[in-house]
DNA sequence: ATCTATTGATAACC
DNA sequence: TGGTTATCAATAGAT
């Protein structure tokens, strides 16, 4: 009920999963509250945040509710005895056992251990997902590595701005007969206002990556870094 | 949200109220369903009915949230029993869950997601992974397809050779000047004994499936199954 | 936090 | 109860 239909599974972006958190925690409150009212009912809501935060309501209290609930179950009186409270933990340990043992069998299914249980179809649900994930990977890869070209550029374009700036101020200092024959700069570079030609670093990869035959060498595709107007280091400049 | 706007206050008549409850519960319950899975949250809800029936949901278990939500008010610490055994089962609890955790960021990040904090020495690690275990993938169902072709064949071969058997009677039953022109074997098929040249049923798959820009129709490739010697089902044979 | 298009929940009815 | 439909409320996505 928005501007789009979702999928109810985890919100993979912090901020959304964040902030519809905020949203849907404000109405299934609400909804407690007017279930409670309407329908004279006693309503109980936990809610534990991802980061562990709590919330909740309760329509008298939520130690009422949990009191409430306990006697019901008929397990108050029991969780006091030890050896209740042992077989609490012990079936704890169980679940948790449980979970981690089915994870861990999806795990080794994902990393292409054990496919023996599976039949043609689970298999190309388990082929379609890892192909997702691979895009993923490569996406957020090639991000950090565009990321990072795009830091050398402005460095080097900082670098490359200074250089000019202090060319400027030796070219007005000595004669200006050495400009010509004793450049500091270098491929003959020009000195007008449009010398600032931005250095250029891209990242490039073959665009048919034939996924079949990977090889060591494809990996990560192949990076040229590739200096327009290349900056010496005659001069240091401070950045 | 209904046919009509109402005000949130006690519904007075009994079946509505009933009605109602029951509804607007299942609605409660799914959205606290939701709200868990969206926002990786643990949530309990608790309700009882005015006539005192219990329904509850919990993304994990209504004890484990009561438990959490307990440990979080800090109220029950006098009332733990500290014996020996409890503690071991808590610290067995916490090591799977600790180890749930771990796999379950793994696992995440195995599905693409959660690779904010990955380098890209990590995420080239990934994506070896991903690739050899969808290699792996590819491999087991195309064995598994391979071997229903090869049985599909075996059964073929068979047909073909109860086919050639029926026929030998029939032909020797029948005048054997009809055997030229009124065959029940198709395509002219030759009766020696080099007649049982096997069907063959093959599985083919482009070579160069291109791995960036997959479609729907090459997900499993392409499969044709080709039938050398057509059988017809002329004869019914038992296998 | 605020704004809407849209979906989802549900009040009334059967 | 369980299904249908008209309507309102919640909220996803954008700002």
């Amino acid at each position: 009920m928005g501007r789009g239909k979702i999928v109810i599974r985890r919100i993979d972006n912090s901020t959304s999963r964040q902030v519809t958190f905020s949203k849907r925690r404000k109405g299934l409150l609400k909804k407690a509250k007017e279930l409670s009212i309407l329908c004279d009912a006693e309503v109980g809501v936990i809610i534990f945040s991802s980061t562990g935060k709590l919330y909740d309501f309760a329509s008298t209290s939520t130690r009422t509710v949990i009191d409430r609930y306990n006697k019901t179950k008929e397990e108050h009186q029991q969780l006091r005895n030890p050896t209740s409270e042992i077989k609490f933990w012990q079936r704890e340990a169980a679940i948790l056992s449980q979970q981690l043992q089915n994870l861990q069998e999806n795990h080794r299914q994902m990393m292409g251990e054990e496919l023996s249980g599976l039949g043609v179809k689970d298999l190309q649900n388990l082929e379609s997902q890892l192909e997702m994930s691979l895009r993923g990977v490569r996406m957020k890869k090639d991000q950090i590595l565009m990321d990072e070209i795009q830091e050398l550029n402005r460095k080097g374009n900082q670098i490359h701005q200074a250089n000019v700036e202090l060319y400027k101020k030796v070219y007005g200092k000595r004669n200006m007969n050495d400009a010509n024959k004793d450049s500091l700069l270098t491929n003959g570079l020009s000195f007008g206002e449009d010398s600032n030609v931005p250095v250029h670093l891209q990242l490039s990869q073959p665009q048919q990556q034939n996924y079949e035959t990977p090889s060591r060498a494809t990996k990560l595709g192949y990076i040229f870094l590739h200096i327009v107007n290349d900056f010496d280091t005659d001069y240091i400049a401070t950045i």
